[in-house]
RNA sequence: GUGGGUGUAGCUCAGUUGGUUAGAGCGCAGGAUUGUGGCUCCUGAGGCCGAGGGUUCGACCCCCUCUACUCACCCCA
């Protein structure tokens, strides 16, 4: 191109129409699902300190090291693009002590995040999350209702392929034992680990049960898994969910090697997969973090949550086109004169409704018939000279092609009781 | 950060061993006897063939560099 065009930045995707319509159709169900089941919305700055997300996805995360867009302002402040909403949502609830509004809170939101990340398929630097958070229940009563809700969310929208995967990862009680019985058994077999994980045997041990080079996972076979190093309160949470899961019907499997790669979860954590989705096959994921509020200068509260990604959900929708809202009638002037005689009554019925198109540029009437219908108007108000001498104007059903005449006086009058 | 693939019209893509005016479909605009849409037909607009350099009498085509996009690794939503 020979001249410069200012283009997007890499990984920033845009949603053009008629994607957006099909967004705003996703996004709707998601809102009432959520609002029926009793959550709120919150609204949140999508820059943040840089420290909040240091403190709360773990210094040694994948995300803090190297993912995230971190730069310093005029005054020298380091600020993030957040690279997912937890963090701020924890953020917001100490900061308005949201907590004190009731014992039990229920938010969600919706919205762009922001990662470094090589683009591919399923993966952006800029992408969207819906994502919701429980605070100050416990219960896994909160579990099973919170990913009933999530699996009901996929079957409105008539998604088959979303599998559950379960895991424990235990608590402050009983992870930390484990994490050094596992570093024991990892740092026996370090000669079969790839760079990685040899390294995360110090820094996150339980990341290398969930590498997907071949030879760590021959390795890690036989590791002791977690579920055998749960204390009880651990072990009664997670047979407990598993136990309503099973009462309400929701197929899950249990995954000892799903570790996720953030640092604030305890106890359940889950991901929903996607057999189409290529490499980034996750298309929702959360967990329990019940330490994360309390880490983050609030009294301690017990959390869970999870975000969904919107781009891969769409993906697995299917590209079945969202109707389009369209203009009822187009109003169709023949002549400078009937065009200024019309443009006063499309303003007046487009003051009370959205209803009429017009076209200013004076075209023939083929080709403003033309255009209406591909607009998906339903009726066509033809006024010509012809009409403006007789005082009526031409109502052309699109659909039936029957053809009546309206009094010029009661034009708008008529027009809505032609509204359905 | 590391690999592979691909950049030709608004979109999806053809383009013969390098040869003169670069094509199709869709879309867009106009038309097919007076002022009537969808189907069909005709016509038209729209491309420095991603950028720069090199080889050659001659490059969309071959070589090099860069760049963008894309898929995968990695990581995750």
């Amino acid at each position: 191109m020979k001249k410069i065009q200012i283009k997007t930045v890499k990984g920033f995707n845009e949603i053009l129409p008629p994607e957006s319509f099909r967004w705003r159709v996703v996004e709707d169900k998601f809102r009432n699902l959520l609002e029926g089941y009793g959550f709120a919305e919150l609204r949140l700055a999508l820059l943040e300190p840089t420290e909040l997300f240091a403190r709360s996805i773990g210094g040694e995360t994948d995300i803090v090291e190297k993912e995230m867009y971190t730069f310093l302002d005029r005054s020298d402040r380091s600020l993030t693009l957040r690279p997912e909403a937890t963090a701020s949502v924890v953020r917001a609830y100490n900061q308005y002590s949201l907590g004190k509004l009731s014992e039990i809170n229920k938010l969600y939101y919706v919205g762009p995040m922001f990662r470094y990340e090589r683009p591919q398929k399923g993966r952006y630097r800029q992408f969207h999350q819906l994502g919701a958070e429980v605070f100050g229940e416990g219960s896994f009563y909160q579990d099973a209702e919170t990913l009933v809700m999530l699996a009901q969310f996929f079957h409105t929208l008539s998604i088959k392929g979303a599998a559950l995967h379960l895991n424990s990862l235990g608590c402050e009680a009983c992870r930390p034992a484990y994490r050094d019985h596992l570093k024991d058994y990892l740092y026996d077999r370090q000669e079969s680990l790839c760079e990685d994980c040899r390294r995360r045997i110090s820094e996150n041990p339980l990341r290398a049960l969930d590498c997907k080079n071949p030879q760590c996972r021959e390795a890690v076979t036989d590791a002791p898994p977690i579920s055998g190093a749960l204390c009880d309160g651990c072990r009664q949470h997670f047979s407990g969910l598993c136990g309503l899961l099973d009462d309400t019907g929701l197929d899950y499997q249990v995954n000892p090697r799903l570790v996720r790669g953030l640092d604030y979860y305890t106890r359940t954590t889950f991901e929903f997969l996607a057999g189409d989705l290529g490499a980034q096959n996750a298309v929702a994921a959360g967990g329990r973090y019940d330490r994360l509020v309390e880490e983050l200068g609030g009294k301690a509260t017990p959390a869970f949550g999870f975000a969904i990604g919107f781009e891969r959900l769409m993906m697995l929708i299917g590209s079945e086109v969202a109707p389009l809202s369209s203009p009822f009638a187009a109003l169709v002037p023949i002549g400078e004169e009937a065009l200024r005689y019309l443009f006063p009554i499309h303003v007046e019925l487009n003051r009370k409704a959205q209803v009429t198109t017009l076209g200013f540029q004076q075209k023939s009437l083929k080709s403003q018939l033309k255009k209406a219908d591909k607009d998906g108007v339903t009726y066509a108000l033809i006024v010509g000279p012809d009409e403006l001498n007789q005082g009526e104007a031409l109502c052309r059903n699109m659909r039936t092609k029957e053809q009546t005449r309206i009094p010029l006086s009661r034009l708008g009058e008529a027009l809505r009781e032609l509204l359905p």
